[in-house]
DNA sequence: CCGCAGGACACTG
DNA sequence: CAGTGTCCTGCG
């Protein structure tokens, strides 16, 4: 029996780990594989309609029910902001996602914001997905590397996903030739399956459109590496808000100066701002990581980092 | 019409 | 390598 206090469905569904769950009415429509599943809560007991025997135990799985929730809490809460988001945000959990979604729903999250990635994925399911019909309404599955694979680029751009419709269909296509890719980053350590996955492994780029950010959010979203610290623009200014004391305050400093925001941080300041967050939260710093994303975009504007000085004038 | 939103990539010096 | 410009789309 899974209780709101050890699962906060809108928490942990709003905050921008998966895109095609919806709310209607208190009732949480999602796809979980290819089967459709209707979440609510009454008098505070998870309701599961949909799916066949064994869907409460893939519920579980889904939803990381089985992590030490309380142990993990305790060993994230470092500091006083970490101690008032985490009372806030009672119940948000990380969501164990399959990683060929989630590799496609970070390439359409670069340079991009989640009303733009929910199309993006939307459209990608209605058309090469497989219908699923369920209460008059209609859903589709997530379709798979060889239907993208086997699509035509134009008809991948026709689903709104732009520049990125070739990098997923090359990335649908290097992981229908080298299906033991994911399996491989799961019997590795963090930095190995990094490594593979931005394409480090043989010193050759496998997989396209994917960096040390989309690289981050699929270690932590769907290969059990809960340390990955994924760092997006909003994180960059929550941590630089709040945590400049933990990467170094020069160094933040220096990177004002540098003034490299307009475009993703370069490489090896990525990998060196999350080394230092991961290094302060320990081995549990993606939880971290989700409560603070979420607690900031709720917060809303935070103050924007400067980018070029403008030539005042 | 411009700036920007959960970055990655190709291209210079 | 390190530093820039550009990339499709949608919205304020």
């Amino acid at each position: 029996m899974i209780k709101s206090h050890d699962l906060n469905l809108d928490h942990t569904l709003l905050s921008g780990q998966v895109f095609r769950w919806k709310k209607k009415n208190d009732v949480w429509t999602g796809v979980i594989e290819k089967t459709l599943v209707r979440l609510s809560y009454d008098h505070d007991v998870l309701e599961v309609r949909g799916g066949e025997r064994g869907i409460e135990k893939r519920i579980r799985r889904y939803f990381r029910i089985d992590d030490s929730y309380e142990s993990i809490m305790r060993s994230i809460n470092t500091d006083r902001l970490m101690s008032t988001v985490l009372r806030n945000l009672r119940g948000l959990r990380l969501i164990r996602q399959d990683p060929w979604e989630c590799t496609v729903s970070y390439i359409c999250a670069t340079n991009s914001n989640i009303p733009s990635i929910v199309n993006m994925i939307e459209n990608l399911s209605r058309r090469f997905g497989e219908q699923l019909e369920s209460e008059g309404e209609t859903f589709h599955s997530f379709p798979s590397p060889a239907r993208i694979a086997a699509a035509d680029v134009h008809a991948l751009t026709e689903c709104k996903v732009g520049y990125r419709a070739p990098f997923i269909k090359a990335t649908a296509t290097s992981i229908l030739k080298d299906e033991t890719i994911f399996s491989r980053v799961l019997n590795e350590s963090y930095q190995g399956g990094m490594d593979i996955l931005v394409g480090k492994e043989l010193g050759k780029k496998t997989l396209a459109g994917i960096g040390p950010k989309v690289a981050d959010c699929i270690l932590l979203f769907s290969l059990e590496k809960m340390q990955a610290f994924p760092i997006d623009t909003w994180m960059l200014r929550t941590i630089v808000n709040n945590y400049s004391v933990v990467i170094g305050e020069e160094y933040v400093l220096s990177l004002g100066a540098k003034s490299q925001f307009g475009s993703s941080l370069p490489p090896r300041d990525y990998a060196r701002i999350s080394m230092k967050m991961r290094q302060y939260f320990g081995r549990f710093a993606g939880y971290a990581q989700e409560f603070l994303y979420y607690h900031s975009r709720k917060e809303g504007k935070l103050i924007p980092i400067q980018k070029k000085s403008p030539l005042s004038g």
